[in-house]
RNA sequence: CGGGAUGUAGCGCAGUUGGUAGCGCGCCUGCUUUGGGAGCAGGAUGUCGCAGGUUCGAAUCCUGUCAUUCCGACCA
């Protein structure tokens, strides 16, 4: 029976409109709402559990390799700010001040932190005297305010939580070390907790971020084939500490200046799961960081025994450490199956009495929708196979659509043809002139270099652009 | 920061030549329902985004401003 209420539920096809697709789900999964300030939102609490739940992984796996959580304040003054030249042209554009404190003017203005490596620099240099005092391996969850002009939930807003691992190391090479040891952590956790497959690579130095010898970026595609820089983790060399005058005594008594790294993912990450997975039903959450990874949808509830076999179930996965609910409202059940599409759970468990009749329940998983009867002895393990399986259909998913959206240019035509027709990413060769990045970024209407990967492939011997001799394979793409 | 669109109940919207605000969903109460967004009956909910102005009178006209959204330029 066809219903009118469904169709003013309902979200935008993605094909329709991608960005406004984006939107709707974001609010009608009930991540955020909008405040009275230009781009800073009200993160909900189901939107605020996936941020928790990506933390728990995240910080598992920094304090795994010895790093230690601190905090630091949210305001620079605007003289520890300038301190490194590069730093603060990159930034200045877009830190919010404060110049008042309660009735006076400041006499010196404060910077809402868009970024803390000034404040650890500055802290650094107080507690770092010897080789022995090295590595500092300090990381800190917080927020950072950057003035954007363009706003958009998760994805750009004015104010966003992320963290900033901000690293000190005796030698260049342990620093290197640990600038690409990070990288490799979040492109872990992208694929183990997120389920999004990620290129990795070296940013130019035209993208590179402001003050750092070397960018390292993790550049998952969206399913509209657009990127999103999904995490970045630097090499500073010894430029913020000759700035800041941070030394220490090496080993044989020379005053020496450490190597620098910091490293960072923020809640972005959540636009990149939204993009990456989501239908037109709504959200598809991968199970490692999803709220409720089972919802239990009891059918005829009021039937007797319905909701204590419910219940029962609810207890036994809770058990094995699974987060599940049980939806036990007043809703119909038609409007729960809905619901918690549109809120991502990866796996339904369906329980009525036909089912508690033959002792089993119906699971149903969020990617494929395939409905399947299952035991009720053993559903545990049912339950805990259909969410791996959830996360390596979500995981091969995104591949499959990376993989089809990345294209070779060999020639500068071939190069246009594909950034005007075909949404993705595309891989040329580049001569290394960042002059060529902005002719092609200019000739495509914004498609820019996303990475040199790692893994370089050579697909020619020349530049696409000028036909100059290649030196690298770039990733290139456009971006939100 | 440019170009377009939009702000009226929690959500989606209507509101005529200016005359003091309405519909659907949701919400609350009760009963009946429940395997893909249930039904009936009763009930509550508004600084018409904000600030000025014109007018006897403004949701409606004018000016400004703030926010949202889409598209570009800048950025995690």
């Amino acid at each position: 029976m066809a219903n009118d209420k469904k169709f003013v539920e309902q979200i935008t096809p993605m094909e329709e409109d991608f960005g406004q697709w984006y939107t709707d789900v974001v609010k009608k999964a009930e991540l955020v709402d909008y405040s009275g300030v230009k781009g800073c939102m009200v993160i909900r609490p189901y939107g605020y559990a996936i941020w928790e739940n990506i933390q728990h992984d995240l910080d598992a796996r920094f304090k795994a390799l010895g790093h230690e959580n601190v905090y630091m304040p949210m305001f620079i003054p605007e003289s520890l700010l300038q301190k490194e030249k590069d730093h603060v042209a990159g930034f200045a554009p877009e830190c919010a001040w404060v110049t008042i404190g309660g009735q006076n003017q400041l006499s010196e203005r404060l910077c809402v932190r868009p970024t803390s490596e000034t404040l650890f620099c500055e802290h650094y240099k107080n507690i770092i005297q010897s080789y022995r005092d090295l590595p500092k391996l300090y990381n800190q969850w917080a927020n950072v305010v950057r003035w954007e002009k363009t706003t958009r939930p998760f994805l750009r807003t004015s104010e966003f939580l992320w963290q900033e691992g901000h690293t000190m190391h005796e030698t260049e090479e342990e620093a290197r070390e640990e600038t690409l040891r990070m990288l490799k952590v979040y492109e872990d956790f992208y694929a183990e907790a997120l389920a999004i497959p990620a290129y990795v690579g070296r940013k130019t130095e035209k993208e590179k971020f402001a003050g750092a010898e070397e960018t390292y970026t993790i550049e998952p595609m969206m399913h509209n084939g657009v990127a999103l820089q999904g995490g970045t983790s630097h090499y500073f060399g010894t430029g913020f500490c000759r700035a800041f005058g941070i030394t220490f005594t090496a080993r044989d008594n020379t005053q020496q200046y450490p190597h620098q790294t910091s490293w960072g993912v923020s809640t972005r990450s959540i636009g990149a799961i939204i993009m990456t997975h989501g239908d037109n039903s709504g959200l598809i959450l991968p199970p490692r960081v999803a709220p409720i990874q089972v919802v239990i949808v009891p059918v005829a509830q009021h039937k007797p025994g319905v909701l204590e076999k419910a219940e029962e179930i609810r207890k036994k996965l809770a058990q094995k450490n699974v987060r599940v609910k049980l939806d036990a409202s007043d809703n119909s059940t038609g409007w729960k199956f809905s619901e918690y599409e549109m809120k991502g759970v990866p796996v339904r468990l369906e329980i009525g009495p036909r089912d508690i009749e033959n002792n089993s329940c119906v699971l149903v998983s969020r990617v494929t929708r395939e409905k399947s009867f299952v035991s009720l002895d053993g559903i545990e393990e049912a339950v805990e196979k259909m969410l791996q399986q959830v996360h390596d259909e979500l995981y091969q998913r995104a591949l499959q659509n990376r993989t089809e959206k990345t294209y070779d240019a060999r020639s500068y035509d071939e190069f246009l043809d594909i950034a005007a027709n075909k949404p993705g990413y595309i891989r040329a060769m580049w001569c290394g002139d960042a002059a060529c990045e902005d002719k092609i970024k200019d000739e495509t209407g914004g498609v820019k270099s996303r990475c040199i990967p790692f893994i370089e492939d050579h697909l020619s011997d020349v530049c696409v652009c000028c036909g100059k001799p290649a030196k690298h394979l770039v990733i290139w793409g456009r971006q939100y």
